[in-house]
RNA sequence: GCCCCGGUAGUGUAGUGGCCUAUCAUCCGAGCCUGUCGAGCUCGGGACUCGGAUUCAAAUUCCGGCCGGGGCGCCA
C-alpha cells in the first residue's frame, strides 16, 4: 500500500464507487457471521464497513475476523455500491496491514452497552474520546475559541502569552500553588491578573489572553477546576465599566452563535442553541438583593450571592425573559483589591451570569497607585509584596478595565453538561494527578 | 476545609450475617452460521478496595487507611 488512508469514512462519494481506495482507523466491531464477515472501521469522521468473504479471499479473511477490537488498521479495497450497508458502500479489502494492536480486554468499552463512570473514562480518556459525542464536546471547544480570536481581533485585540510562573499570588487571599524556583519560591498563577494590568501601562491598549488558572482551593463539586481556562481581557482608556460590559457581551453571544453553528456536533449531542438577545439586561446588585429576599432568601446586603441564591436568581431571570444577565455595582468589600470603587460602599465591577451560573467577572480596575496601596493594605495584604506591580502604575497608567471568563463553564451552561471535568481534555481536581 | 454517601469480574450491576461454589448484562475466549448493522445460538472465563476487630459463621456488622461520588464554603 503507497498509503495508509486516502479517504475518510464519510468522504466517499459515488465518484469513488467501482475504485480502489484506502481507509484507515480503529476497529469498532467486528461480526462474523461464518462466511462473510464485517469490520466496522471507525475515523475521525464516521464508521465505514469492510466486507470479507471467506471463499474469495480466505487469507484476508482469517486475518480480520481475528482482530480485537479497537485495534488500528489500514484497509485498501474496492468501494462497492451496496445497499446492505449503512453508508450506501461497502470495502471489499485488497490488502490489509495490522498498524496496531489492541490489548484485550479494554478497559473501557467504546461502543459496549454499558455506560461507564465518569471517573474510569477519565482514567481511560483516550479512549473515553474515542467516542463521537466525546469529540463533539472538543470540536465545539475549538469552534467556541476560534471565535474569541477572530471577535476579540476584529476589535485590535493583541493576543498575549503571561507567565504562569509568579513571585506573587495574582489577588492574595485564595490558595495558590507553590511551587520550588531554583531557590526562590513561586507560585502558579490564579489568573493573568497582574500582568494583564501591568500591559495596560505600554500602549497595546486591549490585549486578551487564553489563560490557564491554577487554584489550590479544595473544593470537590462539579463545578470546579484545580486547573482551568480562560479568556481574560483588559482594556485601556474607558470612560467606565459600561465599555468592557459591551466588549464581553459581544463576546459572549459570538461565542454562542459560533457554537449554534455546529450542526453536526450538536447534531451528535441531541442539543439545541437558541440565540440571546442582545444587549444583555443588567441588574445592579442592590435590585438583585431585592429580587432575592422578595423570593424568600436570606442574604443580607453586602453579601457575595451563594450558590443557592445565583440558582434562584437564575430561575427570577429566566421568568423575566433573560437568559445572561449582569449583576452590577457589587459592594466594593466583597471585590478584590483591584477593583475601582464607586461612591461610598460600591464598585464598578459586574458578573456575567446564565441561567445562575458565573461565567464572567471583571471590573473597572484602580490605576491611581495611591488608592490601590490603601486598596491592598485595606484587603489585609502587604503592598512590599506587589512592588514590581505597583511599579507599572507609577509611570503613567491609563483608566482601565477587564475581565476573566470560564471557559469550561461556559461549555458546561452551553451543553448542558453536569460535570465540568467533561468540559477539559484532562482534568485536575482535588485528587486527579493523571493521566 | 466541613458535611453526607459509596467501593462486588475488563465495564456496569444484584446481593444488608448462614440460602453465595456471588446475580444479570456487557466484555473476553472457543465453536456454529453467506448480509451483519444493539447480529443470533451453544459452551467456557473472570470479582467481593486494603488492614484490623466482632462472630460458630462476614461481600454483608464495627474501626482505620486508600480510592471514588455529591453538597457547602470559595470561586471561573
Amino acid at each position: 500500500m503507497e498509503t495508509y488512508r486516502n479517504r475518510y469514512s464519510l468522504d466517499v462519494t459515488e465518484d469513488d464507487y467501482g475504485k480502489l481506495i484506502t481507509v484507515a482507523g480503529w476497529v469498532e466491531d467486528i461480526r462474523n457471521i461464518g462466511s462473510i464477515a464485517f469490520i466496522i472501521l471507525r475515523d475521525r469522521k464516521g464508521t465505514l464497513q469492510v466486507t470479507a468473504l471467506k471463499k474469495n479471499e480466505p487469507e484476508i479473511f482469517k486475518k480480520i475476523v481475528a482482530i480485537s477490537r479497537e485495534s488500528v488498521i489500514s484497509v485498501q479495497g474496492l468501494c462497492k455500491k451496496s445497499d446492505k450497508a449503512r453508508n450506501g458502500y461497502e470495502i471489499i479489502p485488497q490488502e490489509f496491514e495490522v498498524l496496531s494492536t489492541a490489548e484485550t480486554p479494554l478497559p473501557l468499552g467504546v461502543v459496549d452497552k454499558v455506560e461507564s463512570e465518569l471517573d474510569t473514562r477519565l482514567d481511560n480518556r483516550f479512549i473515553d474520546l474515542r467516542k463521537q459525542e466525546i469529540q463533539a464536546i472538543f470540536k465545539i471547544r475549538t469552534a467556541i475559541i476560534a471565535s474569541v480570536h477572530d471577535y476579540l481581533r476584529s476589535e485590535n485585540f493583541v493576543e498575549v502569552h503571561t507567565p504562569n510562573i509568579i513571585a506573587t499570588s495574582s489577588e492574595g487571599g485564595t490558595d495558590v500553588f507553590k511551587l520550588k524556583y531554583f531557590e526562590k519560591e513561586a507560585f502558579l498563577a490564579q489568573s493573568p491578573q497582574l500582568y494583564k494590568q501591568i500591559l495596560m501601562a505600554t500602549g497595546l491598549d486591549k490585549v486578551y489572553e487564553i489563560a490557564w488558572y491554577f487554584r489550590a482551593e479544595e473544593h470537590n463539586t462539579r463545578r470546579h477546576l484545580n486547573e482551568s481556562t480562560a479568556v481574560d481581557v483588559e482594556m485601556a482608556f474607558i470612560k467606565n465599566e459600561e465599555e468592557i460590559m459591551k466588549i464581553l457581551e459581544n463576546l459572549a453571544y459570538n461565542m454562542w452563535k459560533k457554537a449554534s453553528e455546529c450542526k453536526e456536533e450538536l447534531e451528535i449531542l441531541c442539543k439545541e442553541i437558541s440565540l440571546p438577545n442582545l444587549p444583555f439586561k443588567r441588574v445592579k446588585y442592590d435590585d438583585v438583593i431585592k429580587k432575592l429576599n422578595d423570593e424568600g432568601s436570606k442574604i443580607a446586603w453586602g453579601e457575595d450571592l451563594g450558590n443557592e441564591d445565583e440558582r434562584l436568581l437564575g430561575k427570577i431571570m429566566e421568568d423575566e425573559g433573560h437568559t445572561f444577565y449582569f449583576i452590577t455595582k457589587y459592594p466594593i468589600e466583597i471585590k478584590p483589591f483591584y477593583t475601582m470603587p464607586e461612591e461610598e460602599k460600591y464598585s464598578r465591577s459586574f458578573d456575567l451570569e446564565c441561567g445562575g451560573i458565573e461565567f464572567a467577572s471583571g471590573s473597572q480596575r484602580i490605576h491611581n497607585v495611591e488608592l490601590l496601596k490603601k486598596r491592598i493594605k485595606a484587603c489585609d495584604l502587604n503592598p512590599k509584596d506587589f512592588e514590581s506591580y505597583l511599579k507599572g502604575f507609577r509611570y503613567g497608567m491609563p483608566p482601565h478595565g477587564g475581565f476573566g471568563f470560564g471557559i469550561e463553564r461556559f461549555l458546561m451552561e452551553l451543553l448542558n453538561i453536569t460535570n465540568i471535568r467533561e468540559c477539559i481534555l484532562f482534568p485536575r481536581d482535588r485528587t486527579r494527578l493523571t493521566p
